[in-house]
RNA sequence: GGCGCAUUCGUCUAGUGGUCAGGACACAAGGUUCUCAACUUUGGAACAGGAGUUCAAUUCUCCUAUGCGCUACCA
């Protein structure tokens, strides 16, 4: 079996440090196995996706040299499929179809609104219309009442896998509340996207945020539901703020971003080279690697399960990224063979228009 | 609130039931240097806390604390 692994980033921002590091660690697994790299937008959620993102993205893989082995997929593209799969699962009764109008609320309190919602109920299974009649549901629907579609998670069982770097994940199903796969206005949601197209493209290894790692239960309940095995899953730890509060763009501004250091002459290798040691090393004292080591040399299994600080002071220009950053593309520049270092420096040069051909 | 994951120098990390707990970055002091880097010598710096298992725990188990994540008709 070949192995074919995914980037999926959502196109809502540029490509940050922590993305960047997720495409790294799926693009050496996939030379490291000869399998295949490939990419898809995740671009469905309409209101906060944008083509400007999707192309600093882009740009962002491009500098760092992770070509896509197959064409892009954009997942909104998909949209109709995971419908088409949605109904089917509605028309095997493993889906039911909600009818509970959609509750409003701001991107604010999000947080309030669940912790009030635990406090009130604990049943995840209690829907008025879980039980509901096919016939009085497809009345329902007929009568042009709108509604989302829930997968009908079983009540008693649990949901288990083993993750390549956490191990063995299990949960309660009375934990998993019946997701939603369809919302009311036709859009497939997050969790069916995903398992749809990661079916389709056949991806073989899961290798994502650590974020993800909860998120998994609720995919395995789909692909189980479809009949599907899932792939294997490899969930990575995060990488922090140096207060170990999330990395944003908002808070953090630029030294996030991946065009931050292309334009400010970084060389890739040796950033690509700093990243691969946020939470994965080779288990020597050995720290500076050729790209060919790196595909050699990585693996799964040495993958961190603690999260990493990515380390700047805002306040102080000496070190308004990672000390461990700066040096290192120091290090690749003092040892690069000149022939090879020629083109930057003509470049910066150049943009500085300090160069005359 | 519930569920889950994690915890080695400031940061990235190595590592083992008995080690002087190793390396790198950063920092400090000295050397070299016209200056600044680089280079070099040296130095300080860590097993979150408490129980338990054991002849012996940083390493195994439990509890606590802290951090993070998920808990949405966001992704």
């Amino acid at each position: 079996m070949n192995t074919r692994v995914r980037f999926a980033p959502s196109p809502t921002g540029y490509l940050h440090i922590g993305s960047a590091r997720t495409a790294l660690f799926n693009y050496l697994f996939a030379r490291h196995t000869g399998g295949k790299f490939l990419l898809r937008i995740e671009d469905t959620d309409l209101a906060r996706s944008t083509s400007e993102s999707t192309r600093s993205i882009l740009e962002g893989l491009q500098w760092l040299g992770f070509a896509p082995d197959e064409e892009i997929v954009y997942q909104s593209n998909n949209a109709p499929k995971h419908r088409e799969i949605a109904l089917k699962l509605l028309n095997e009764g493993k889906a039911y179809r909600d009818f509970t109008p959609k509750a409003e609320r701001g991107d604010g309190d999000v947080k309030a609104a669940i912790v009030e919602r635990a406090r009130e109920q604990k049943d995840m299974r209690d829907n008025p219309f879980r039980d509901l009649s096919k016939e009085e549901s497809d009345a329902k629907a007929g009568a042009g009442e709108p509604f989302a579609i829930r997968l009908k998670v079983a009540a008693n069982g649990k949901t288990s896998f083993e993750d390549a770097v956490y191990g063995l994940n299990e949960r309660d199903y009375s934990e998993t509340e019946d997701l939603v796969l369809l919302r009311s206005d036709g859009h497939p949601l997050y969790n069916l996207a995903v398992v749809c197209d990661d079916i389709e493209m056949q991806i073989t290894h899961v290798i994502r945020g650590q974020d993800h790692l909860t998120n998994t239960h609720k995919q395995v309940l789909i692909y189980e539901a479809l009949g599907e095995q899932p792939p294997i899953f490899g969930h990575l730890p995060l990488i922090l703020a140096p207060n170990k509060g999330k990395l944003s763009k908002r808070k953090h501004g630029e030294v996030v971003s991946m065009t931050t250091y292309r334009d400010a002459g970084f060389l890739a290798a040796a950033f690509r080279n700093f990243l691969v040691l946020l939470g994965w090393s080779a288990g020597e004292e050995k720290e500076i690697y050729t790209f060919d080591e790196l595909i050699k040399k990585f693996s799964l299994d040495h993958i961190h399960k603690n999260n990493a600080v990515f380390n700047f002071d805002a306040n102080d220009p000496r070190h308004w990224t990672d000390d461990k950053a700066i040096w290192m593309n120091a290090e690749y520049v003092r040892t690069m063979p000149i022939a090879d270092l020629l083109p930057f420096v003509k470049a910066e040069l150049k943009s500085a228009k300090l160069w005359r051909d």
